[in-house]
DNA sequence: CTGTTAGCGCGTTCAA
DNA sequence: TTGAACGCGCTAACAG
C-alpha cells in the first residue's frame, strides 16, 4: 500500500537497489538516471521507510532526550522547555528526529532508556540531569553508548562529554555584583542540594563573600526542595534571623518567583529592602515585576551545543570526551539595587 | 553484536519462531518451553529490536506530537509543557512512545510530520494547535492517517476527534464573576485571533455582557500577538480610553503576566483598581502576586485524554471520531474583587 | 554505471 | 505444540 523502492525501480525500469544509490546520492549513478528516478519518486510519492533503512543501517538518526525523573516537577520549570527548543532546533537542522522519554519515577525511565538502546530506537541520548550515582549514566557508560549531559558530571568528569555553565565563577560574580551594591548580608538560598548547579553556584557565593571578607554562616543558607513551598520557607527563615539578610542569591529563577511573591506578602520591597539577584534568565523573569537581575546561562546554547556534541559522537565514537563551557553573562535589571 | 531471538532459539534448543512466539506469549507454546525460553531470554539480555518489528508488524507504538509552527513562542507558554506531561503519563503507561516534532516553521513542520506518516515513524499524532485551513491537518485526513486535535477544529468538526473545553461558557462565567462582582466596564484581552479558543472565550464574555445588560464595545476588545509586547500595548490602549474598564478577562495566564507588570508599572493597583481574570490555571498563576483568578482547563486532562483517544484509534481504525469535551472550573484568588 | 544476491531481526503463514 | 520458509523495505557487497 506504501510506495518502496521497488515500485519506483519498476516504474523506471532500473533495479531496487539503483534507486536506493540514487536515494543516497551514490556519485556513480548517471545523472541521467538520477533525474529519472527522482521524477518517478515524486511522482509516485515514494517516501523511505526508516524501520527498514535503521534495520540494514546502523543509525537511526534520532536521538533521545532524558528529563529528569521528576519530571511532573521539572517540565515546570521553564529552564527544561526552553532547553528542548535548543536540542530541537540543532536536531532539525541535522535532519535527526528526537525522542522523548515518558517515565516518571526514575525506574520507568531507566527502563525506557534501556529499551531506547537496546531496541535501536536512538543513536545516541542527552541526559538533561547530573545526580549522583546515577543508574542510568553507569548503564550508558557500560554500555559505550553515545551520550551528553547537561550538567556537570559526579564521575568520570574526563570520560564523560558534558555542556554546562561555569557555576561557581557565575556564583562568584552575581554576588559580586550585590557586594558592590553595598550589601554585606547576603544569603543563599538553593534547591536540590544533590544538585550540582545548586552546590557550584553555592561556592561561588561563598568565595565572593570570603573575598569582600564578609560572613556567609551556615543560617544564611536556605535548600528548598520544592520551588512553591520553598520559597515561603526560605523567607520564613531568612528573616525571622537576628540579622535578616539584605540581599538574596537564588539558584533558579523559578524559586526566586516563589521567595518575591513572599517577600511581598511579608511586607518587603523589593529592590528597596531587599535586593535579590538569580540564576537562569527564564523568558518571565523580564515580564515578572520586579524584572529580575539574573545571570544568562544561555539555555538555548546549552541544548543547541549539547545535541551538536552528541550527534558529532554518534557519528564518531572515537571522539574525544569534551567539556563544553556555554559562558554566561549577567543581565541587570530591577531586583537588585544599592544597599539603603 | 546485539542478542537476536536466533541467540536465545539457539541457547534454548528451538526454533527462532518459537521464541518469537514467546515474545508474543502465544498460548500455543507450552508454559514448559516459555520458561526456559525466558529464562535465556534474561540471561542473554534479550531485547527486541523496534526497528525490525516496525517493519513486519504494522504498529510503531509510538504517536508523534506536533507543537505549533511558532515552537520558539509556544513552547515558553507552560500550556505545553504541562500539556506533554499529560501525554506522557498516558502513552507511558499504555507502553508507547513519545516522537516530538522539531520543526519550527510551518513548511519544516509539515514535511516532519509526513515523514512521520510515509516513514511509519508513528501510528498516530496529536496536534497541539487548531488553525485554520490548516495544511497538515488536510494531509493527515487525505491519508486517512489518525490524529487528534487538542482544540477544536476548523472544518470536519463532525469526522475529526478533538479534546477540548467547553470555551465560550468558561469564557461566560468567567466574566460573570466579574459582573457579580459589580464591575460594568469590562475589557476583553486575548491572544491571536486565528486561534479558537480565543475567538470562543471572547464569544463567552460577549454573550455574558450581553446578557447583564453590559457594553462590550470594539475597543473594549485587543488581541495581543506576541505576549510580552501584547501586555503593553493592551494596557496602552485600554487605558488611554475615555471610560477605561475596570475589569479584565484576559484568554490567557501569560499574557495577564504581562498585563499585570504594565498595570504595575502605570501604576494601577490589582485587584484595587482593576479586577482581572484570566484562562488555564498555569503553575505560576498562584505564585505569582496577585494570584490570579483563572480558569482551570486541566491542561493535565486534556492531555491525557488525546492520548488516549488517539491510541484508541490507531488500535481500532474504525472507531468513531469523537468530540470529548473536558469541564473546567474557576479557581478563585486574588486578582479580582469587588468593584471599588 | 548498474543489476543480482544476501541479509538486517522479526512475525506469520503453512506444515507437521 | 513447534519448525521451516517467506517477506517486510532497504542497503551493501559482489559482479559485470
Amino acid at each position: 500500500m506504501n510506495v518502496t523502492i521497488k515500485d519506483v525501480a519498476k516504474a523506471t525500469g532500473v533495479s531496487p537497489s539503483t534507486v536506493s544509490r540514487v536515494i543516497a546520492d551514490n556519485p556513480r549513478i548517471s545523472i541521467e538516471t538520477k533525474k529519472r528516478v527522482r521524477k518517478a519518486m515524486k511522482s509516485l510519492g515514494y517516501h523511505p521507510n526508516v524501520n527498514a533503512r535503521n534495520l540494514v543501517g546502523k543509525s537511526t538518526k534520532t536521538i533521545g532526550v532524558i528529563m529528569p525523573s521528576s519530571a511532573d516537577k521539572a517540565l515546570q520549570n521553564p529552564f527544561f522547555p526552553e532547553i528542548l527548543r535548543g536540542i530541537s532546533s540543532y536536531i532539525h537542522d541535522m535532519q535527526y528526529s528526537l525522542f522523548l522519554s515518558t517515565g516518571e519515577t526514575e525506574d520507568e525511565i531507566f527502563e525506557e532508556a534501556q529499551r531506547m538502546v537496546y531496541g535501536s530506537y536512538v543513536d545516541g541520548v542527552i541526559l538533561l540531569y547530573s545526580r549522583a550515582n546515577d543508574r542510568l549514566m553507569h548503564f550508558l557508560r557500560d554500555q559505550e553508548f553515545p551520550f551528553v549531559i547537561v550538567g556537570k558530571p559526579y564521575e568520570y568528569m574526563n570520560e564523560i562529554t558534558y555542556v554546562d555553565n561555569d557555576n561557581v565563577a557565575a556564583g562568584k560574580e552575581i554576588t559580586e555584583h550585590l557586594i558592590q551594591l553595598g550589601h554585606e548580608k547576603i544569603a543563599y538560598i538553593g534547591g536540590s542540594k544533590e544538585l550540582f548547579v545548586t552546590s557550584d553556584r553555592e561556592s561561588g557565593y561563598e568565595s565572593a563573600m570570603l573575598a569582600a571578607d564578609l560572613d556567609a554562616p551556615a543560617n544564611y543558607r536556605f535548600h528548598a526542595e520544592f520551588l512553591k513551598s520553598g520559597g515561603r520557607e526560605a523567607v520564613e527563615h531568612l528573616f525571622s534571623l537576628d540579622t535578616p539578610p539584605t540581599g538574596l542569591v537564588i539558584s533558579d529563577d523559578l524559586i526566586s518567583f516563589g521567595v518575591l511573591s513572599m517577600l511581598e506578602e511579608f511586607g518587603f520591597s523589593v529592590p528597596d529592602d531587599v535586593s535579590l539577584v538569580s540564576f537562569n534568565n527564564v523568558y518571565l523573569s523580564e515580564i515578572i515585576r520586579p524584572a529580575l537581575t539574573t545571570v544568562d546561562v544561555k539555555i538555548h546554547t546549552l541544548g543547541v551545543q549539547s545535541a551538536k556534541a552528541l550527534i558529532e559522537k554518534t557519528i564518531n565514537k572515537a571522539e574525544p570526551a569534551k567539556r563544553i563551557m556555554i559562558p554566561h553573562t549577567i543581565v541587570f535589571r530591577d531586583s537588585a539595587s544599592e544597599r539603603n
